[in-house]
RNA sequence: GGCCCCAUGGUCUAGUGGUUAGGACUCCGCUCUUUCAAGGCGGCGGCACGGGUUCGAUUCCCGUUGGGGCUACCA
């Protein structure tokens, strides 16, 4: 078998899409299986809603995935140019080719016609496609019409019976019926190809061997056949993949919230995360394993283990698969990830000590076992980063707003102040000290403490917690907890969020 | 409307012509623990429907229903 080279090829209209990440991903995932090579290819023939802001979008969240290219526009490649706009003398030469052939010709409506008519038979309900009146326009006519000036689109003439048969690695094979295509633009009024003839071209040219793309092209594959077929090229393998969908079980869109794939890294999400998360939406591996790292995501990727039926996208396991990767991962690595979101709230100093670092790191080793999101170092771990943390309504009324804990804790405060070392047996000895001394359980005196200094009612080990602040701040926030408690300031409040 | 695709718990899925239909997320219990939003254990919940084919269909075929995609001089 020659060569595998898959490609993705995304229009410079946006950001990045989750959609969009899914399907490069799975074309990747599929070349690197196969020891091939995977092609970046920008299809900017839309020449109003193509932008510059987009094409790096699209670069920042495929490198945001570890998503690789051999070839493409920064690093070039035996076919380049990689990007659309900078071949156009290649599809001009095409379409000639087909206006020669006869298989193309000039089509001199004007879209404000086309729409008319469109309606007009949407109306009558016949399907709505191109009715052919420009097809055998005499030739004397059409120079006439030329050498007024008249502006016109170059049309493909499609095979008018017959039907067209896809061959899809993932749907097996799909019939069309010929006489339902109308003959589509392929040349649009402005001398620009349309993405029909741009793809054609290029999957031919960039010797694509499998075509890895979403789902919604099934339908526009029989139109891309025939132009194959019409310009003597080979077709390539085709695979469509099912589409993510949103919780409504619509295509997944704006409207569903967060669809471009950088929001996620800012919500919180490790890379790695979201790669699994989407490469387990529509295909497994058979096993019943769904964590899987990059080795065995490319170790295991085949195209036949890709599902048919579409997947809605569960925000919810995503945060749990999230939450796995972050008790996995090394805790100094994941706080160089955690450093920008801390900084960005104002939570840690730009250039900390080594000493402070390694206080960082301990900090993420102790929490990261319970977090689910980045950002969940910023709110449930806020404590640990400055004095504005909120004492949420559990802890408000299950400890902080007792008669008998202000007294409680101020006593703890002063045997803390006086324990010779800060660590975490010695912070624990003067706790339970304290309890057994006032003749109640340890959890009567963890309890408060825990909500007078942490604001919540859980969290890690509270001795390990503690001694990770200054013995300082956890005394006066012990003792600022007592004042507000006796000023009858600890009642729960509607204000306070963080009532879970 | 037409064409095409799809159909296993709420969600992601494994799987088979004969299985107690398996796993994961969520949810609910129980348990461990100083706490749970962590860990452990357990539970609720599914083969869309109707016809065939067959000794036997979740599995194969047809239809229905439902969902989705496409129907642009957007990609």
């Amino acid at each position: 078998m020659s060569e595998v080279r898959t490609r993705f090829a995304p229009s410079p209209t946006g950001n990045l899409h989750v959609g969009g990440a899914h399907t490069a991903l799975f074309a990747w995932l599929f070349a690197r299986h196969e020891g091939g090579k995977f092609i970046l290819r920008i299809e900017d023939t839309d020449e109003v809603r193509s932008t510059e802001e987009s094409l790096a979008a699209i670069y920042n969240g495929l490198k945001w995935l570890e998503i690789d290219w051999d070839e493409g526009p920064d690093v070039g490649g035996p076919f380049a140019p990689y990007v659309q706009s900078e071949r156009l003398n290649i599809y001009a030469e095409q379409i000639d080719r087909l206006l020669d052939s006869g298989r193309g010709y000039r089509c001199f409506c004007t879209p404000e016609e086309l729409d008319e008519r469109r309606e007009i038979m949407r109306a009558r309900g016949i399907p709505p496609r191109y009715d052919g009146r420009c097809v055998d326009l005499p030739d004397e006519q059409v120079q006439t019409l030329l050498a007024e000036g008249k502006p016109y689109c170059v049309r493909f003439r499609v095979e008018e019976t017959g039907a067209t048969v896809i061959r899809d690695i993932v749907r097996g094979e799909v019939s069309f019926a010929n006489e339902l295509l109308g003959d589509f633009v392929i040349r649009k009024t402005s001398g620009y190809p349309t993405y029909h003839m741009a793809v054609v071209v290029d999957d031919y040219l960039m010797q694509i061997s499998h075509v890895i793309r979403a789902e919604e092209h099934l339908a526009n594959t029989p139109s891309h056949v025939q132009l194959m077929d019409a310009l003597g090229f080979e077709r390539p393998l085709y695979a469509h993949l099912p589409l993510i969908l949103g919780p409504d079980k619509t295509k997944l869109s704006k409207r569903h919230g967060a669809v471009n794939l950088l929001d996620y890294r800012d919500q919180g999400f490790l890379p790695e995360a979201m790669r699994n998360f989407l490469a387990i939406i529509g295909w497994s591996a058979g096993a019943e394993q769904e964590i899987l790292d990059l080795d065995e995501l490319i170790a295991k990727f085949t195209l036949e283990g890709v599902s048919k039926s579409p997947g809605v996208f569960d925000l919810e396991k995503a945060a749990w698969l999230n939450g796995e990767y972050l008790k996995a991962v090394d805790a100094e690595y994941l706080t160089g990830i955690l450093l920008p979101v801390l900084r960005e709230e104002g939570l840690f100093q730009d250039d900390p000590s080594d000493e402070r670092m390694a206080w960082l790191i301990a900090v993420v080793d102790l929490m990261k076992g319970r977090t689910r999101l980045l950002t969940d170092f910023t709110t449930w771990g806020r404590y640990f980063f400055t004095e504005e943390f909120i004492f949420d309504n559990k802890a408000r009324k299950k400890w902080l707003s007792r008669e008998d804990v202000p007294n409680r804790l101020d006593a703890l405060a002063e045997r803390l102040s006086v324990v010779e070392s800060w660590a975490v047996d010695t912070i624990e000895q003067a706790i339970r000290g304290l309890a057994e001394e006032l003749g109640v359980g340890a959890g009567q005196v963890i309890h408060p403490c825990r909500s007078a200094v942490t604001g919540q009612t859980v969290g890690p080990s509270l001795f390990h917690l503690m001694e990770l602040l200054p013995r300082d701040t956890v005394i006066a926030r012990l003792r600022k907890a007592a004042e507000l408690a006796r000023a009858g300031q600890m009642e729960p409040v509607a204000s306070v969020d963080g009532d879970v």
